[in-house]
DNA sequence: GCAGTGACATATGACATCGTACCTGTGACG
DNA sequence: CGTCACAGGTACGATGTCATATGTCACTGC
């Protein structure tokens, strides 16, 4: 149908900058594109939940793509839990509480779109509860040799001090190693699926600099020994402080009244 | 969200030529059975990680549809992470710690899958550490409304107790009220998606007698009683004492030594 | 007047066929 | 010995066709 702007007569030029509708770069796929636009207009409200989306071949048309793609696509979204496809009626945009908030997509469009990081917020004290949880575990554990990666994680981070880039990585290295320890295997690829977003969206407002490497050391060493010590109780609150202080040192402005969970309660323990 | 009826797997041999077997129930789509299968295939181990699916030709004749079908679903599975679709070299099973385990037919495969019960240890205590956090968190909330509906609640399921059925859909109720006043959407989602598979699977065992039920009953009184007083801790204490206990009781097995986290640390906090 | 029925429009479900893009191995060629 | 062209296998995408589910509405029969 509408494939010829890229069909290139004569080989190798790069496709000109003259296609604003489609940039259908080589190597990317047609129906990431489609789905992305979607899972966007669901999360920013342009579809409401309980309004139905366009027909197939209406969205065809809209994307310029076959109804193949259209139909892999929304089935895609479907699969987030953003809509709900039914058969001789149409596509519904379902509502919020059913939706897939671990994914990706979804995952990505909402922090772009949480105004007041409330949703943020959530995100962290999810996490802590979930770290600390899985650092008292992890104290308590009889595994020896994952307590062993616990402190070369730590000394990794102590080495990689004069690097950005590579303490952050250790950084994270040392989160996951204590979750590897408590054997926890459903609460570590919850906490790794939405670590990444919560770092990545923290606008790097205190940059990373030596200054704040040297405080995330100081407190990794602490929830290290209180995991050597076998001191549950203390690993928990080693970690929830960590995490808790950290995002409250980061978080770009402070909170407002809204019931965010999560610098509240770093006392209560 | 979707009923899906586990495909009875028939056991380990390999489909026998009598798999022409096309009930084509009216209202079901193709498409399920064969994400299912591929699932299940992949869960219980037929097919290992890094080897990769037989090509789309020989899917369409192993399972009797079409290309498209085909396509979908194995998109499908994708993007529950079991697999990394790769164009021009085929489709590969990934390593699990990529899978998307709170996808409900990921779910649901692997703890039909669980032999040891290892996994529904690690889910339960998942769930405790974020529902004793969030009640922790509803106890200190401004949120009064929220409140009066897990007294609500709590009333509710009083009046049920002569009602099996309707004491557990009061009982899940209350639990999702404290959630509510956690305001912590990720957690009451996260807790949601796992809760009824673990209810589910522990019901081979301590039926629901009434004894049971006024236990349950009370513990909820506990949990209720230290979020209208306000105090955080005992709250969290509480609801992290019915999870575990509840769980340790319906247990159909005794717990080995393996490094379990569920029911271990009741005690210290 | 009203309930049942059937035609019709609209929507998704599924299939078959064709061409394209991508990756890899292999062998000819310089 | 290195490089390039080509073939084979794979997934990607478009197109056309038919099947099936659902809602609407006019028509029919009581």
């Amino acid at each position: 149908m509408t494939r010829q702007f890229l069909a290139d007569p004569f080989g190798v030029p790069v496709a000109p900058a003259a296609e604003v509708a489609p940039p259908r770069v080589r190597g990317t796929k047609l129906g990431i594109n489609v789905v992305q636009q979607i899972v966007n207009d669901i999360v920013r409200g342009v579809l409401n939940p309980g309004s139905t989306l366009p027909p197939e071949a209406d969205l065809c048309d809209q994307f310029g793509v076959s109804r193949t793609v259209i139909r892999e696509s929304v089935k895609v979204v479907q699969e987030k839990g953003l809509v709900r496809i039914e058969h001789g009626r149409g596509t519904q945009v379902t509502d919020p509480r059913q939706w897939n908030l671990l994914d990706d997509v979804v995952l990505t469009a909402i922090i772009a779109h949480d105004a007041n990081l409330s949703f943020l917020d959530e995100l962290v004290a999810t996490r802590t509860a979930l770290e600390a949880d899985m650092a008292a575990t992890a104290a308590v554990s009889r595994a020896g040799e994952e307590k062993l990666r616990i402190s070369a994680a730590l000394e990794l981070m102590r080495s990689k001090i004069n690097n950005v880039a590579e303490f952050a990585a250790a950084d994270a290295h040392f989160h996951d190693m204590v979750m590897a320890a408590s054997s926890n295997r459903l609460g570590r690829a919850i906490v790794n699926s939405i670590h990444d977003k919560a770092r990545g969206s923290m606008r790097y407002h205190g940059e990373y600099n030596e200054a704040v490497m040297r405080r995330t050391l100081d407190e990794h060493q602490a929830v290290h020994d209180a995991i050597m010590a076998k001191n549950a109780e203390a690993a928990a609150a080693a970690m929830r402080a960590h995490i808790t202080g950290s995002w409250s040192r980061r978080r770009p402005v402070p909170e407002t009244d809204a019931p965010a969970a999560a610098t509240r309660r770093q006392a209560t323990r």
